[in-house]
DNA sequence: TATTGTTATACTCTATAACTATA
DNA sequence: TATAGTTATAGAGTATAACAATA
């Protein structure tokens, strides 16, 4: 009665070492981008994904998709940099219903100010240890992983979400 | 004025698949572990971290220490475990002010429900993409990174915590 | 009817600081 | 004095469901 091999050690070391390593990586990060910038973690990635678009512009629900989030969760986490000046809100004149976020040059400043202190942070913490070959063969491996959790996410271990409120 | 060099694509690349692959493996072992055990990871991670011990008994400090918890969130989730009859606290004879947690008997059994469904989920989403010998790589890469990280914890970006309380 | 986004609400989790007790 | 752990408290974040408006 199982349906798959139950993870020989190796596989297990890959496992533990991966979520303790981003568990370690995400908290360092975390902290560096509040104290330099009062900026949560899931914030800087909303304003990053902002400044990667040339006009600095983007939709909710495009952002959602890339970050996770619920739809309420990101409504909350918009309105936070909004309040603090950092994007702004439009609808969108293409589509009434969606509304277009956009970083304000605070924001960019922000994102500017914040970014040397993150990208430093990531290479000595995460990258300082490999050689670029390494680095190389590390985001070749988990760039196949991601592509295929992203591709294939029937989530056959949980899969009725709809079906099965389960109480 | 740039202390580091600023991340090649290859490292960015690396640093991104990274971030998202962890993120996307937590958010669905957590749901699984919730639907089929009503437990967050954290408290799987600590009933775990328990079963790895033959007599399933553990220090708060020792599970602290593995777990990044601050002292009282670590006081948190073992006061939910407990309630929920999954595990229980003495202390210790050695050490007055010592607190042993111990996996139930409940707690084990729990344990032994859920880690099937975690091991498959975790297979299906991490490694399946993965041959034996990438699994190998990719644990060993991200073994040393950790073993770096846990290391080298000067955290340089973020060095004083008890002088400068910021506020 | 389906989609976009917001709101209300309730809950989980985390962290800080103050505190107790033992070493 | 230093260490182990708890408690009080307060805040950040998340998710669900109900809702309004546009497509």
């Amino acid at each position: 009665m199982s349906p798959t091999s139950p993870l020989d050690p190796e596989q297990l070391a890959a496992y533990f070492a991966l979520m303790e390593v981003s568990s370690l990586l995400q908290h360092a990060v975390d902290q560096q981008l509040r104290e330099e910038g009062g900026l949560s973690y899931t914030q800087f990635q909303i304003l990053a994904t902002l400044g990667e678009n040339p006009d600095g512009r983007r939709r909710m629900t495009d952002i959602a998709d890339r970050l996770v989030h619920s739809r309420s969760g990101l409504t909350y986490q918009v309105a936070q940099l909004a309040k603090a000046g950092l994007v702004t809100r439009e609808s969108s004149s293409d589509d009434e219903r969606a509304v277009i976020v956009a970083a304000t040059p605070q924001g960019l400043a922000l994102l500017g100010r914040v970014l040397p202190g993150h990208v430093d942070l990531v290479q000595q913490l995460l990258l300082a240890p490999l050689t670029a070959r390494e680095a190389t063969v590390l985001g070749g491996l988990l760039g196949r992983i991601r592509t295929h959790m992203t591709a294939i996410p029937p989530r056959s271990a949980a899969p009725r979400r709809k079906n099965a409120p389960k109480s």
